[in-house]
DNA sequence: AATTAAGTTCATTTTGTACTGAACTTATCA
DNA sequence: TGATAAGTTCAGTACAAAATGAACTTAATT
């Protein structure tokens, strides 16, 4: 049941160009019964390499999209899952856009032939993208104020 | 210059990814000073095989990403950047919301203890993309409304 | 100070994906 | 109907990313 979950988030992962190996840490950390997993846990259960386990946990880390976390009296690292992940995710989104749009204004500057229905088109895309970088953060926001009063309640 | 840009999209592609070779034909298509291009101009340009091109131009056409167009009396086939490609890349990423969404809700049924912090923060990151998934939309028919709007003055 | 545990690093191997090139199919033209 | 052009398919190859395993570092415990 969980082996099969852990690796159908593997998969999923794999689709998005990451590595199979992050996916399947993220389905355990987010499936297990524990709060939190240890490196040793973790390796375990996905009978893979420690290097393997550590490169992707630092890649997930550096992503933000798991936790480091302490125990007292434990000199193990345990990790978990974290909402704030997501808020992170939808940031990169928002830049990537950032990013594809600046790749739309340089081949408009290239092609240099606003007569074209081509150069229209891109100039189409590239206000479609002006609007979501303006609006993806406002959504964010609506977001934020109706959780805070949900929370007030 | 075009050359340039050619190899700076198929980077961006890959880092997505995506093969490097769509992203070259995409920003060959997107730079170009032509409306459309032929199979050949791609891989003249390009300087890559005929499979190669076949399988990344089918691959781009599945996607969405670009549209072929026809010349009369020209046996030929042309390709051309469209800007409906971005409206359905953005479907696509609601569409990914849906299947995130239905992961995370399976992780909680696994864990299966809502007294988790974990399994609350799961729940959290559900109904943000429950938002996402109805609040996207409406953004997308928004743009829509506005662009009409536009077009009428 | 010696021992053990936790995690990192890195050379090697494995694996998967993308590209090539040549043969093949399909369709058009003379 | 034979020739040519346009594009596909696929077996072989090249290359890059990811996993392994063992040696190494760091820090805590006795």
């Amino acid at each position: 049941m969980m082996n099969e979950y852990i690796e159908t988030v593997g998969l999923f992962y794999e689709r998005f160009g990451l590595s199979r190996m992050s996916g399947r840490i993220l389905g355990y950390l987010m499936s297990s019964p524990e709060e939190s997993v240890s490196f040793e846990d973790i390796r375990a259960r996905l009978h893979a390499s420690k290097g393997s386990i550590s490169g992707n946990i630092n890649f997930l880390l550096a992503q933000k999209i798991i936790n480091r976390t302490m125990k007292p009296g434990d000199r193990k690292t345990y990790y978990c899952f974290s909402a704030k992940s997501v808020y992170h995710v939808f940031d990169q989104k928002v830049q990537s856009i950032t990013e594809m749009k600046k790749l739309l204004i340089r081949a408009n500057e290239i092609n240099n032939n606003p007569l074209l229905d081509k150069h229209k088109q891109i100039c189409e895309t590239i206000d479609f993208y002006n609007f979501l970088e303006s609006e993806l953060p406002k959504l964010k926001e609506k977001w934020e104020h109706q959780k805070k009063h949900e929370n007030e309640k």
